[in-house]
DNA sequence: CATACAATTCATCTAACGATGAATTGCCTC
DNA sequence: GAGGCAATTCATCGTTAGATGAATTGTATG
C-alpha cells in the first residue's frame, strides 16, 4: 500500500486546467455575477486548487476579463443578429424579430447575458464592459445598417427594448413574459423595433 | 480638563439615529445594491456604531426590508402614474409618456429604482421584491386601467420597455439615451407604449 | 544527467463582513 | 433618588474572501 500522502507537484499528462478554470469561471460568473462568484468556488467547480487560478490569471478581475473575452458571446450574437448590412431597411425590423426569437430559443445565451447583467448591475467595470459590448457589437451594427442622423438613438432604443425584455424574462422572471414562446414575443415586439429603426421617433427624421 | 475617554452610553437630547440609519441605508443600498452595501459602511455613513443597526433592525435583511418598505417609492410612483382609472384608454399612452417624463425629471426615483435593480440582479429575494413591486404597484394598475383579455401581457410589455430604458440610462449610462431630456425620450417611446396598451400585439386582441 | 521551467498543492496572511454580548450612560417614572 | 429601560460603544467571535510564497513534482532542453 503505497501511501500517497503528498499529492503535490505536477500531474502527468496534459493539463486542461486552464480551460477547466475558464469554463468554471464562465459558469460561476454567469450564474452568480462577478461579486458573488468566488475564486474558491470557481476553483472547486473546476476541481482545482484556488492558487492555480492566480497562477494562470492573476487577480480575479483578470480572470473575469479573460472569461468574458471568450469569443462565444460575440460570435453567437453575431450569428443571431445576422449580417444586417445590405438588407432592405424596411425589413430589418422583421429580421430583428427573428433574431430575437432565436435569441430566446437558445437557453444558453440569455443565461450568459443575464450573468453580464448581474455583473454590470453591481460592478462598474462590468457596466463599462456591457456598455461597450452593446455599443460596438450590437448597436454599432444596427446603426450602420440603418444610416440616419439619429442612428445612435434608434439603435439605443432598440437595445433598450430588447434589453428590458431580457431582464424581465431571465432575471426577474416576470410573468407572463417569462414563459412566453419566443416567436409570440417577437411578433409583439417586432413593430416596435421596426418603428425605432425606420419610423418617426419624434426627432424630425424618419417617418 | 475633564478627560472624556469613554464616550460610551446614551447621548443627551433626542436621537435621530434610527432615521439616520434608514437614510444611510437607502443611500447605500441604492448606490451599491444589497450585497456591496455593508452594515459597517451604512453605519459609518450614518455616523453611528455598527452595532446600533442590529439594535434597531436586527439582521441585514430586515434593514433592507425596512429601507425598501419606506412608502416614498410607492407613493412617488403612485403620483407619477397618476390614477389611470376612468381615463380614455386611447389617451393612456400619452399619459404614460408624461408620467415617464416626470419619472426621469426627478433624479431621486430613478436612482432608487436602480438600486432595486442592482439588488434584484444579484439577490433572489431582491428579485422577488422587484417582481412583486412591478406586478402589483405598476403593472396591476395598468392592467385594470386597460381591461382586455391579455391585459397582463400588455402591462408587462409596457413595463419591459420602461424598465429597459431605466437600466440603459441609469445603470449602464448608455449614450445617447443617458443624457437625453426626459420629454424627448417620452416622445420617442410614447407610441410604443400606446400600441402595447391598446394596439395590435399579435395575440388576436386589440387593433 | 543536469538544469530550467511549468504545474500543482499547502500553509498562511490580511482584510472585511455579519453578528453578538457585555458594559456604560442618559432619560423617565414612581 | 432608585429602578428600569433605551441608546450607545467596545471588544470580539467565526466566517469568508482574495492573495502570496514556498515546497514539490513532472516535462522539456541542453
Amino acid at each position: 500500500m503505497s501511501e500517497r500522502r503528498s499529492r503535490r507537484g505536477r500531474r502527468p499528462g496534459v493539463s486542461g486546467t486552464r480551460d477547466a478554470i475558464l469554463a468554471a469561471a464562465r459558469t460561476c460568473f454567469t450564474e452568480r455575477g462577478y461579486d458573488r462568484a468566488s475564486m474558491r468556488q470557481i476553483a472547486a467547480f473546476a476541481g482545482v486548487d484556488p492558487a492555480l487560478i492566480h497562477h494562470y490569471f492573476g487577480r480575479k478581475e483578470r480572470l473575469f476579463l479573460a472569461t468574458m473575452r471568450m469569443p462565444d458571446l460575440d460570435t453567437a450574437l453575431g450569428q443571431v443578429l445576422a449580417p444586417p448590412e445590405g438588407l432592405d431597411p424596411g425589413q430589418i425590423g422583421e429580421g430583428l424579430v427573428r433574431a430575437v426569437a432565436r435569441l430566446w430559443a437558445d437557453p444558453e445565451l440569455p443565461r450568459t447575458l443575464a450573468g453580464l447583467v448581474r455583473t454590470a448591475a453591481t460592478n462598474e467595470q462590468g457596466a463599462a464592459m456591457l456598455r461597450e459590448f452593446l455599443g460596438h457589437a450590437v448597436l454599432g451594427r444596427l446603426a450602420t445598417a440603418v444610416p440616419s442622423e439619429d442612428a445612435d438613438l434608434r439603435a439605443a432604443l432598440v437595445g433598450s427594448q430588447i434589453f428590458g425584455l431580457l431582464v424581465a424574462r431571465v432575471v426577474l422572471k416576470l410573468e407572463p413574459l417569462a414563459s412566453m414562446p419566443g416567436e409570440d414575443l417577437a411578433r409583439s415586439v417586432g413593430p416596435t423595433l421596426q418603428r425605432y429603426l425606420t419610423g418617426d421617433i419624434g426627432t424630425g427624421t424618419g417617418g
